[in-house]
DNA sequence: CTTGCTACTCACCGACCGGTGACAGATTGG
DNA sequence: CCAATCTGTCACCGGTCGGTGAGTAGCAAG
């Protein structure tokens, strides 16, 4: 509503919401930080629209207009994704020296665990990935796998899974038991009846996880 | 509104849709049976009142009646669910004799995988269980831990973890890993890169989950 | 100042959602 | 026979959704 006195054109105090600047490339990362926002603090099921543009403080047009829709700013999200997994999770071997692939793949799990523990935004995207097979969630995927897999290979240097041991399979099961794990518990702090809200809880299932990595590969 | 015509009482042509039988509990049978086979079939996502009434083939009123509402049927549902493990997954050791521990969990770990990849809605309760943390999943979610736990109890007899294990924890994992695997290949046939189509591929998968298991317990 | 472009807002659409009150027809008990 | 009850249907509510067409405010060039 316009206010009673228009013909007081002085904003006697200062209108306390900021004057939106026009300035297109900042409204749309305003938009998809938004878009990212919401994603990771309220999950896929309201991610919408209409949710994104109120959290971006501006109009549902400017995201059809600057993204084209939903899906493009989806996408937008996993071009994004593609430096997650450079920015979150370190290179370098933490000053230790991998002799052997057992001590990669402990490495890679204890690193893989705490980085997915602290990054909301992924764990949503991972909850997403296996509620749903649309084309949205699809591009995303396909991103994070990529990054994925990428990380993985840099890590691996020269070392070789030993003979005899279906490394790919093993370590399928591997990162699987990381992702529910760190969902179930970001959900309801336990997972399979293991309880999972301290770190104390946490520590013992990280060493139950390298007991695995190592019961296989040494 | 009564029809203009009311006098007319004879139904002209022959009214193709077959009566509904005035029937109280085949009624609230039809409503669970639809709700089960929408909540497989469709996920979570689309589970609602309007959408179970419809699938039932009648108003979605007789819910609120019958059942108080969604909450008070998917609660019908959890219900249900306590009669899963016992109805899917067999009690006994399959002709085997399980000496050792690791031969018990190698065993629950193949028959948990093979009744997970058989039930669609089991699968969509365990990704509704990590993608959201209302009153309803939480029902859910603790009938089938409940159940599970029982069963995993019953089967294990009086075999005994080795020392110097925490089984609750990596059993915990090996769990995780199973459902996240089973989940994952429902909706995208593969899992961390490891394409999981045909039964050649699942025996990798199974090959490679007996493996864990023997490396941590024997 | 006018013209034209860009950034942005607004009002509105049809569709579906969960939820409710009123009502119709069959059944049952007095 | 009437009245109460049970089973089931229907119309309607406010609200939110995704999507669109029209209009407004800032700004720069001529």
């Amino acid at each position: 509503m316009a206010p009673a006195n228009a013909a007081v054109k002085i904003p006697l105090e200062a209108p306390v919401v900021e004057k939106r600047v026009r300035n297109r490339a900042a409204t749309e990362q305003a938009i998809l930080d938004a878009a990212k926002r919401l994603l990771a603090e309220e999950g896929f099921q309201n991610f919408g629209i209409n949710a994104v543009a109120r959290g971006a403080g501006c109009d549902k047009q400017l995201i059809y207009r600057y993204y084209g829709g939903l899906n493009g700013l989806v996408e937008a999200i996993g071009t994004d994704l593609g430096s997650w997994v450079t920015d979150r999770i370190p290179d370098d071997t933490g000053g230790m020296f991998l002799l052997t692939y057992g001590d990669l793949m402990e490495r890679l799990s204890m690193l893989f665990l705490d980085a997915l523990r602290a990054d909301p935004l992924m764990r949503r995207i991972v909850a997403w990935e296996i509620s749903e097979n649309s084309e949205q969630v699809r591009r995303l995927s396909e991103a994070r796998s990529k990054a994925l897999a990428g990380w993985i290979e840099r890590m691996r240097g020269s070392l070789v899974p030993p003979k005899g041991v279906d490394a790919q399979a093993v370590n399928a099961m591997i990162f699987a038991a990381i992702q529910h794990i760190v969902l179930a518990a970001a959900v309801s702090d336990q997972c399979a009846g293991l309880v999972l809200k301290n770190g104390k809880d946490w520590e013992k299932a990280a060493t139950a996880l390298k007991r695995i990595v190592r019961g296989v590969y040494g």
